[in-house]
DNA sequence: TGAGTTCGGAACCAATCAGTTCCTAATGGG
DNA sequence: CCCATTAGGAACTGATTGGTTCCGAACTCA
């Protein structure tokens, strides 16, 4: 009944994703927002409640969308060194100059939006069972709780060159750095 | 000649330091920052420029004082062991609750902000030359470009884990994972 | 003491902020 | 075909944004 939406829905969402993710929160304002969306006020306050509610959404989204084609990636992963499959998560080629948008959320929303960062943390929760998996398919490390802690500390690698990546910092050779560091390769 | 200040401007710096270190760049309003450096609009702008510039010269603030002190405390370390050098950076109890503020620069404001993408990157740089001089005193590691490399995971680490305690992530025992990492334990 | 200079602070500025109201257009069910 | 319902969008809201203007007060130096 009555009239259906002229805009699509998941369509506005992406743009709002990809605005939020490359600007951030506070400095997208909500008529930059609404042109990424290709949607007017009206429609957007009718669909989208407000905009602490779509950011919200559009993280939701990152999660479905982007960290479940990380870890199907890494799941999919055949080759027979674990640094080889992690290595892609190094290389910001995927999310190209915007970073990772849960790093953005941790460090600019999420301490004054508890929903934010529990969520941020659930992602990263997701991620690092992912890089676990990839450890303990291969037998990395001498133990179970080795392989988690060596899953903890790659999971820390990679929000630290998020974040240094968003100031422009070059990564050099992480695929020599990550071999080193789950003893597939010795120091030279 | 002619009038004298009536505030201190060290104290100012330190007050704006702290909010812009609390709250971010764009959530902190004028008013707000005004408040936090006990200084009218007037004296102000009289003083400081904009809030762009005093945004700057917070960040010089913070590399002068804090990382400075940070490095102090590298140098100043003489346990035998790098890791317990190191653990303090770890430990986010001298940062509280605000995190890092380099951090934040770099994730909220270095993108579309080329001079603090710069300064955020050079307090970086000398960060790592502190932890590779623990390390270097220590002789951790196989070779000069080994313990780099370490030095430059250990920098990588440093920021994964200001970005995730944002979030309010819970640090466990990086004593551990320091020492394992640094080679200075065997794993479990 | 007077001239010159800077400070402090209130008032003001246009622009922008997120959010609301309200009316018209479009649609599907009966 | 008509009515109930929802979308679209312009116009408007009050609050807040960062920044400027202006003037009297306070001070130093000659």
């Amino acid at each position: 009944m009555a009239r259906p939406r002229e805009f699509d829905t998941d369509h506005a969402l992406d743009g709002a994703m990809e605005i939020f993710w490359r600007k951030g929160y506070k400095a997208t304002s909500l008529p930059s927002l609404l042109r990424a969306m290709g949607v007017t006020r009206g429609s957007f306050y009718k669909a989208f409640a407000d905009k602490e509610a779509i950011y919200f959404q559009t993280l939701e989204r990152y999660d479905t969308e982007v960290v479940s084609s990380t870890l199907q990636m890494l799941e999919a992963c055949e080759a027979p060194q674990a640094s080889t499959c992690l290595l892609p998560m190094f290389t910001q080629s995927g999310t190209a100059d915007r970073g990772c948008f849960i790093c953005n959320a941790m460090v600019e929303v999420a301490p004054n939006n508890p929903k934010v960062a529990a969520k941020t943390q659930e992602m990263a929760d997701r991620l690092k069972e992912g890089i676990r998996s990839v450890l303990e398919k291969r037998k990395v490390g001498s133990s179970t709780a080795h392989r988690d802690e060596l899953a903890e500390v790659v999971l820390h690698l990679y929000f630290g060159v998020q974040a240094m990546g968003k100031s422009g910092r070059v990564h050099e050779d992480w695929s020599a750095r990550l071999k080193r560091l789950l003893m597939e390769e010795q120091p030279s």
